[in-house]
RNA sequence: GGUGGAGUGGCCGAGAGGCGAGGCAACGGACUGCAAAUCCGUGUACACGGGUUCAAAUCCCGUCUCCACCUCCA
């Protein structure tokens, strides 16, 4: 089976050959942290992360590199505003940005590098235009070096898009460009900026403009021809465009695939700041389970918007229940199964002789294109075949099965067990004896209570602990308690 | 004006010429003291109007609606 995926660059689903038998090398755009990280983000590293998941899965050897641009006007601004240096403000948010990739489940990128620390290769790269005549420094006296959109004829190609046909920027401040649609690689140094958001050049002091970062920081850890680069959508143009024009105008071959995810929408519209009707990444997180969070957002496909419905209400009744209410209960399914064939096999259950079920189906639905909803859907099927073979008593095949299914929510990152979930089990473990004691006594007491045929005094205790969000499972071996 | 995407059952969300993905919800049955969990079963879904075809949600033509990009945006 080879791997197939979409590349936006082409418009066609391709058979994925990477440059290097048995490696990837993948560049996807990071954020820039000016402000928390809302689920729009967030969706794009869960999606990268799948895809990394996969490939590692497929026997390849990954690097993935994103960046975090942590300069740039807003964060200039947004800084000045609180009263706080920039670096600062721009570090603080790239803690956060770390600290909720986390939170779902993400693994950190193979490197990450910061735009501030690349000056030198991002100069190197804008000398080598200036010198292939496809930049130039501004007729103004701004300090500023633009790109030469009239110079580079596939100037474009990636979003499809003629430069005539595109909508004159209303500019009304041309600054030193021949065409209004020449973009910045260099921003010279303007009066009132921190002179530390400023480096010296060839064109005085100043700071990159934001696509050259891209290019300079891909080409130096990935090479001057990587495998994937991916990013949001609506980095598609003009941001990875203008990546693309410069790595190529200054005779780099840059990426072989573009991979874009679509945006998560809030009643149907993109979830944006501009339109203030974003959800936070941590918010989303002590709301609901973090691992219905992830699920929320790859259980989709990844080139699909998807639509986030908060639950109408703080306790919801069925109806109410929104987006992750809904994503909550299907952990809960996954869960339980796992709970129940745990249970039954114990932790050998690795030890499961022969081809796994199910895990060629999978298979073939993540080679397509990363076909996650296909895919969930075989996980699911695979949960039913595993309860049926726990209701029938056969212990062999709920062992294979439970091994395909662990192996499945490996690659989706939503494995309970794996250490990324580490810290929330643990968390569990301090109280999980100290409760497991109190309602053990209790469920004594309805066990009597149900021999004796008082179920009054059985329910009532039952309810007790309904109420401490203590679920009780009567089973043939007596009375179980989980959460939720 | 240019470029691209989307309209699927109560909700979410796949699929892309012929067997109704999957999840959530609902209904019936089994199990249970009753539940929960689980299993079994239940749905005249593909924006609208034409057309092609033995067969269309899927192809063609037209219409409507929505979203996005062309300015910072995952």
């Amino acid at each position: 089976m080879t791997f197939k995926l979409y590349d936006s660059a082409t418009r066609q689903v391709r058979d994925f050959v990477p440059l290097e038998a048995g490696r990837v090398s993948i560049y996807h755009c990071g954020l820039t942290v000016q402000a928390s990280p809302h689920l729009g983000h967030i969706r794009k590293e869960v999606v990268f992360d799948v895809l990394r998941r996969w490939l590692t899965h497929s026997g390849y050897q990954v690097r993935v590199v994103a960046n975090i641009t942590d300069i740039d006007d807003k964060i200039l601004s947004k800084a000045a505003e609180r009263g706080v240096e920039w670096f600062e403000h721009a570090y603080e948010f790239e803690r956060e940005l770390h600290d909720a990739y986390a939170s779902l489940g993400c693994q950190p990128p193979s490197y990450e590098p910061r735009a501030t620390g690349h000056i030198p290769e991002m100069i190197e790269l804008i000398e080598e235009l200036v010198a292939r005549g496809h930049a130039y420094a501004a007729a103004d006296d701004s300090g500023d070096v633009y790109f030469d959109v009239r110079s580079w004829p596939d100037y474009g190609a990636l979003s499809g898009q003629k430069v005539d046909e595109m909508a004159a920027a209303e500019d009304a401040d041309p600054r030193g460009k021949r065409d209004p649609r020449d973009f910045a690689l260099w921003k010279g140094h303007k009066q009132g900026e921190p002179l530390t958001a400023s480096w010296p050049s060839p064109w005085g002091r100043g700071r990159p403009g934001w696509h050259i970062e891209c290019s300079a920081m891909a080409g130096k850890y990935l090479g001057d021809q990587f495998d994937i680069h991916g990013g949001g959508l609506d980095l598609r143009f003009p941001h990875h465009e203008n990546e693309l024009a410069q790595s190529r105008a200054a005779g780099r071959e840059f990426a072989n695939f573009w991979m874009h995810n679509a945006w998560v929408t809030m009643a149907g519209e993109k979830m944006s700041k501009s339109l203030g009707n974003t959800a936070q990444v941590t918010e989303i997180t002590k709301a609901y389970d973090p691992r219905a969070v992830r699920y929320f957002l790859l259980a989709p496909h990844y080139r699909s918007k998807i639509e986030f419905r908060p639950n109408a209400h703080e306790d919801s009744d069925d109806d109410a229940r929104g987006s992750m209410g809904e994503a909550e209960k299907a952990i809960e399914r996954i869960d339980s199964f796992l709970d129940r064939a745990l249970e039954v096999v114990g932790d050998d259950f690795h030890d499961a002789p022969g081809p796994l079920p199910f895990t060629d189906e999978f298979a073939r639905a993540m080679d397509d294109d990363l076909g996650t909803p296909q895919a969930v859907a075989v996980l699911f099927d695979a949960i039913r075949a595993g309860n049926q073979s726990l209701k029938s008593g056969d212990k062999d095949a709920v062992r294979a099965i439970l091994h395909s299914v662990t192996t499945m929510l490996d690659v989706f990152g939503l494995n309970p067990a794996a250490p990324e979930w580490a810290d929330s089990a643990a968390a569990d473990d301090d109280l999980t004896p100290v409760v497991d004691k109190l309602v053990a006594a209790l469920l004594g007491q309805r066990a009597e209570a149900r021999a004796n045929k008082d179920w009054a005094a059985a329910d009532a205790i039952r309810d007790t602990l309904a109420d401490a969000g203590l679920t009780i499972t009567d089973t043939p071996d007596g009375a179980k308690w989980s959460t939720n």
